[in-house]
RNA sequence: GGUGCGUUAGUUCAGCUGGUUAGAAUACGUGCCUGUCACGCACGGGGUCAGGGGUUCGAGUCCCCUACGCACCGCCA
C-alpha cells in the first residue's frame, strides 16, 4: 500500500496518527539544520518537516529532492509550532520518519502553481504538467460533477443513455465531415458524426422514447476559443412531444445543473423570444439578456433630413448606451475606430448624447432638430445621461454590427458578469435560409426539423422564406449553449424538405434513404435538442474559452501540440488503404 | 481563404530615434542559515534576439518572405 491518507484531509484531530502519504514535491524550504517541504496530490497540500533529529535517510533523502519529484513519505502528524491559515492542512505537519523517492522529476518547464508563469503555448505542450494544477484540476471536477448531474436528472426522468456508432456515413450537408478511409471497402469511407442527429431519430423509430447521450462530435471546420474539431454534447431526444413538453422538461433540466452545480435558482420562467425579436432587439439569435440597451429601429425618424448617409440606408438602428452621456470626443472615437474595424466593417457611427439637462448634442446636429433627436431618443428609450449610438444600412448586416457594438460598450461597462446568468430560450427560427453564393435555401437547423404546421402551406405559394420551424435554441450569457427541433417524421413531408432544398429524389435516397425508410415503418412523432457540453462547462466555470474544461485539446491550427498530431502515417499504412499522397501547392 | 497582435535567458517580460559587452524578475546551481510557508542572504551558470533574405558603415530595433502562437472575420446544416 502507498498511502494511507491523501495530502489534503489531514487536520489537527489527526495529531499523534502514524501516516503514510504519496505525491509530488510542491516547494523545498532548506533552512539549514531543518528542511520543510510541501507535498502535493489533487487533493490538498501538506507539509514535511525533516529536523536534524530526523532518521539520517530522510535527511539525506531531503537533501536530494527538487520540485515534482515523486515521494512516499511516512510520519507522525504533529500540531505546528507556527501554523499557517493560508492552508486547510495548515494547522498540522508530517515530521518525517521515512522518505522514499518514488521518482526524480526534472525541473518544469513552468511553475505548477495557481497561478502558472507559463504561457498558453507552453502550456499546452506539457497539458499533463498543466492539469496538476489546482485551476485546472478545478475544471476537471467541474466537468465530472455536471456530467453526473446531468445524468442524475435524466435517469431520474425515465432517459436511457445508449450510445451511437462513431464510424458513419457522410453525408455533404452542414459542416464538413472528417472523414476515415476502410481497409476492408476499398475506396470508401466513414465519416465521424457531426453529430448523432439520424442515429437518435432512428432510435424514436424503435420506440426508446427518452434516449440521451454525452457524446463526442466532430466537425472539420476552424477553431475559435468555443469550438474545438472535436466536443462533447449532450444529446437527447423523445418521442410523443411537442415543442412545449421538450422546453418544459429541459427547463426543468437546466434549473436542476444551476442548483446542483452552482447553487444558482431562478424565479420566473427562463425568458422565450421568436427568432425575429432577438434579430430585432439585439442583432443576434444569442443575445445576452444580463443587460439591456435594445435596439430601436429609426429608419423613419431617420429619413428624409437630408443626411445622405441615413436616406440611402435600408435600415437606421440604434440603442442607448446607459450612462455613457459624458464619454469623451476620444472614447467616441474608440467606439467609431472598433466598428470600422474590418471584422465589424461598418462605415462610421452616429451618435447623440443626452445631457443630465435632457438637451441633445450629436454628430448630426446639421440635419436634426432638437425635436427630431427627442423623438430618437424616446424611440430608444434613452434617458437623461445616455448616449445613443446609431448604424445604418442592410438590414441585417447593421443589426449584426450593431450587436457586436452593443456587446463592446457592455464590456467597457463591466456589465459581463461572469456570475450572473441570463438563460432564453430563442423560438421560432426560420425555416430555410437563401444563400447567395449558391443561390439555393438551406435548413436553418437541419432538414430534418419540422415546419410550423400553420406555415406548411409556404411550400405551395413558394415563400420558403417566410416559413417558421418548431425549432429552438436554449441561450444564455449570449452564448448558444443547446438548440433543436420537433423532427419530421413524415416520409411525404420529409420529402418535401428535400425538394425544398434542392436535392433530387434520387439523392435523398442515396443520402438519406435509411431514415425515409425507417420512417414508413411507423415514426413516432418526436423532437430533442442538444446542449455543447463543453460550452456549459465554460458557462458554469466563468471562462471564455472552452479549452480550458478540456483535458486534452487542440489549439487554433487543430493540432495537438502534446502529441504532435496529426502527423505523417508510414507508406505501408497508406497502400493498405489505397491511398496515395499528393504534394501541398 | 482573410485581418490584427505577437515570437528576446528554463519561464514571464523590458530593450527609446538603428550605435559600447542585450537587461530585470523568477526559475535553476553552489554556499550559509533551527520554524519556513512568495523563507532570507551571498555567489554563479544560462541568449542562434523564431528562421531566411534585404536596407545600412552598423539591425534585437527598419523592410520583405516563411514558420509558429493567440484573437477575430469567412466557415461552423
Amino acid at each position: 500500500m502507498y498511502r494511507t491518507h491523501t495530502c489534503g484531509e489531514l487536520r489537527l484531530c489527526n495529531a499523534g496518527q502514524t501516516v503514510t502519504l504519496a505525491g509530488w514535491v510542491q516547494k523545498v524550504r532548506n533552512l539549514g539544520a531543518m528542511t520543510f517541504f510541501d507535498l502535493r496530490d489533487r487533493y490538498g497540500l501538506v507539509q514535511v518537516a525533516v529536523e536534524e533529529h530526523s532518521p539520517e535517510t530522510a535527511r539525506e533523502a531531503a537533501a536530494e529532492i527538487g520540485r515534482e519529484y515523486v515521494l512516499q513519505v511516512t510520519g507522525r502528524v504533529v500540531e505546528r509550532s507556527s501554523k499557517n491559515p493560508k492552508m486547510p492542512t495548515g494547522e498540522i505537519e508530517i515530521a518525517a520518519e521515512s522518505i522514499v523517492i518514488l521518482n526524480r522529476a526534472q525541473t518544469p518547464p513552468f511553475t505548477i502553481e495557481e497561478t502558472s508563469d507559463g504561457g498558453d503555448d507552453l502550456r499546452m505542450k506539457y497539458r499533463y504538467l498543466d492539469l496538476r494544477r489546482p485551476p485546472l484540476q478545478r475544471a476537471m471536477i467541474l466537468r465530472h460533477r455536471m456530467a453526473q448531474a446531468v445524468r442524475t436528472f435524466l435517469d431520474r426522468e425515465g432517459f436511457l443513455e445508449i450510445e451511437t456508432p462513431y464510424l458513419i456515413k457522410s453525408t455533404p450537408e452542414g459542416a464538413r465531415d472528417f472523414i476515415v478511409p476502410s481497409r476492408m471497402n476499398p475506396n470508401q469511407f466513414y465519416a465521424l458524426p457531426q453529430s448523432p442527429q439520424t442515429l437518435k431519430q432512428l432510435l424514436m423509430v424503435a420506440g426508446y422514447d427518452r434516449y440521451f447521450q454525452i457524446v463526442r462530435c466532430f466537425r472539420d471546420e476552424d477553431l475559435r476559443a468555443d469550438r474545438q474539431p472535436e466536443f462533447t454534447q449532450i444529446d437527447c431526444e423523445m418521442s410523443f412531444v411537442e415543442q412545449e413538453d421538450v422546453l418544459e422538461i429541459f427547463e426543468r433540466w437546466a434549473r436542476h445543473m444551476f442548483r446542483e452545480v452552482l447553487g444558482v435558482e431562478f424565479a420566473e420562467p427562463f425568458r422565450r423570444m421568436p427568432w425575429i425579436e432577438a434579430m430585432e432587439k439585439y442583432g443576434s439569435d444569442k443575445p445576452d439578456l444580463r443587460f439591456g440597451m435594445e435596439f430601436a429601429d429609426m429608419t423613419d425618424l431617420a429619413h428624409g433630413h437630408g443626411f445622405t448617409v441615413f436616406d440611402s440606408a435600408d435600415y437606421v438602428v440604434g440603442f442607448a448606451a446607459e450612462g455613457c452621456a459624458g464619454y469623451t470626443r476620444k472614447q467616441i472615437d474608440e467606439l467609431t475606430e472598433f466598428v470600422k474595424r474590418p471584422q465589424v466593417g461598418a462605415k462610421g457611427l452616429v451618435w447623440i448624447k443626452v445631457d443630465e439637462s435632457g438637451s441633445f448634442k450629436s454628430s448630426v446636429d446639421k440635419f436634426f432638430a432638437a425635436d427630431d433627436l427627442r423623438a430618437m431618443a424616446e424611440r430608444t428609450g434613452a434617458k437623461p445621461g445616455d448616449l445613443i449610438l446609431i448604424l445604418c444600412g442592410e438590414k441585417f448586416k447593421t443589426l449584426n454590427q450593431l450587436c457586436t457594438l452593443r456587446l463592446e460598450v457592455a464590456q467597457r461597462l463591466g456589465l459581463r458578469d461572469p456570475k450572473k446568468f441570463a438563460p432564453l430560450w430563442v423560438v421560432d427560427f426560420p425555416m430555410f435560409e437563401w444563400d447567395e453564393e449558391t443561390a439555393r435555401f438551406y435548413a436553418m437547423h437541419h432538414p430534418f426539423t419540422s415546419p410550423k404546421p400553420e406555415d406548411v402551406g409556404y411550400f405551395e405559394t413558394g415563400e420558403l422564406g417566410k416559413m417558421r420551424a418548431n425549432a429552438y435554441d436554449f441561450v444564455c450569457n449570449g452564448t448558444e449553449i443547446g438548440g433543436g427541433s420537433i423532427r419530421i417524421h413524415s416520409s411525404e413531408l420529409q420529402a418535401k424538405v428535400f425538394e425544398a432544398l434542392g436535392f433530387t429524389p434520387e439523392q435523398a435516397e442515396e443520402q438519406f434513404g435509411f431514415l425515409m425508410n425507417a420512417f414508413k415503418f411507423g415514426a413516432p412523432p418526436h423532437g430533442g435538442l442538444a446542449f455543447g457540453f463543453d460550452r456549459l462547462c465554460s458557462l458554469f466555470g466563468g471562462s471564455d474559452s472552452i479549452r480550458d474544461y478540456i483535458a486534452f485539446p487542440k489549439n487554433n491550427a487543430g493540432r495537438d501540440v502534446m502529441l504532435d498530431a496529426p502527423s505523417e502515417v508510414d507508406p505501408s499504412q497508406l497502400d493498405e488503404l489505397y491511398l496515395s499522397l499528393r504534394e501541398v501547392e
